[in-house]
DNA sequence: AAATATTTTTAGACAAGTCTAAATTTATTT
DNA sequence: AAATAAATTTAGACTTGTCTAAAAATATTT
């Protein structure tokens, strides 16, 4: 089925705002994300309903249905790649790539985004952190969590930060810790809850619980 | 100005058949090449008037307008650009890079056709042999000439056909030749007039006078 | 140069997506 | 459980881009 891009806007917002299909929606929270009138949502979504995208009762909001999980993954397939694509091949910086990537995402070309998965190597996680579904819609990564809970020797990948203060975002800098980093830890210190990593090139490095805290990751 | 994609395929479509700027393009014209009706045109073309991007005298078809001009070689750059990086990164074959490539042209990010650009080394003619105008609109190519007059060991590029009757270009396609080909002459017979040259790949493909006659290349 | 043919424009309508204002339904208070 | 508040839907209108049919202007024929 050939969506607009409108549509396909609707269905990506409803898809994150329902947490991947697994509550209702509401209206006005859409009409919020969006920055609509909630008298367009009300429309667009009879449409969606229409296509046998989501699910609707009036006055009691919409679930995604199937085809429309389809459709959203599809989409945030298409966002991710472009995202790796614009960081790791033309040298984006992470912030700089969302806008873009918003545009780029309804691009409709099975080929094309066949062929940047390929030349990106498969990618399994976005410039953020985020998991890249595959082709099919699934998800080949571990959920998110906090570094302190991370087990000893295991393997994981910094994903995101749970604080964006300047001057944290600063610190990990200089440490070198980014997101996309591999890492495991090697040491634990009961008494402060102090940790120490060992990146992919054997540098280890020392953190804070504080630190520990604030960063996200998800096993490899 | 930000203009629609719709509005963008006008200018587009009147800078071509304009031929670049040098005439008058006709409301049917226009109809014709876009698919759509007359009555459309004639809509379009005045908001197009309006926004200063053509110049329309009732009746008369329209000029396109400096503005117009700029607009259509920002949209014919990223057009190009993007089939280079779909033949030359993402191993997209020369003939599977139009449909794809209609729609990237709409992207709008300086940065991201800039980052495009660089990535790619600032390429000046893409697969179709067509040139990629600068970031003023500037066309840095050569003109077009006829394989005859090119210099021994002159690298050029396959930019056209003088002939476009079946059997010849079915000759072409036998030996290899399509637009965008790159080669040089290597040898030059000087009873017959005929041409060795030497495509990228070090093939060597014999060419008659009358066939290097009716093929347009350009320098690299 | 009058008649005819062609091209172009205008008029009016439609679909998609949006809005505001009013009506309706559901939720919350008292 | 009645009254009030909040959320949602409907009604009607606007914009963009499209169309068909009719009117107007230009071109071509005879």
């Amino acid at each position: 089925m050939k969506l607009s891009s409108t549509e396909e806007n609707y269905i990506k917002a409803i898809y994150h705002l329902s947490n991947a299909g697994e509550k209702a929606v509401s209206t006005n929270t859409i009409a919020d994300e969006l920055n609509t009138a909630a008298a367009s949502v009300s429309d667009m979504i009879k449409k969606l309903a229409n296509k046998k995208l989501v699910n609707y009762k009036k006055y009691h909001g919409v679930n995604i249905d199937d085809n429309g999980k389809k459709v959203a993954l599809s989409i945030i397939r298409k966002h991710r790649l472009w995202e790796v694509f614009l960081v790791d091949t033309l040298n984006f910086n992470w912030d700089e790539v969302h806008e873009v990537a918003e545009q780029l995402e309804h691009i409709d070309s099975p080929l094309l985004t066949a062929r940047l998965d390929q030349f990106l190597d498969y990618p399994k996680i976005d410039p953020h952190g985020d998991p890249i579904p595959d082709e099919e819609g699934n998800i080949n990564v571990g959920p998110q969590f906090s570094l302190l809970e991370l087990g000893l020797q295991e393997e994981a990948i910094i994903t995101a930060v749970e604080n964006s203060e300047s001057l944290f975002l600063q610190h990990l800098d200089n440490l070198g810790l980014r997101l996309g980093v591999r890492f495991k830890i090697i040491e634990r210190a009961e008494f402060d809850g102090s940790i120490m990593i060992q990146l992919e090139e054997d540098k280890k490095i020392f953190l804070s619980k504080e630190v520990a805290k604030n960063l996200l990751v998800r096993n490899l």
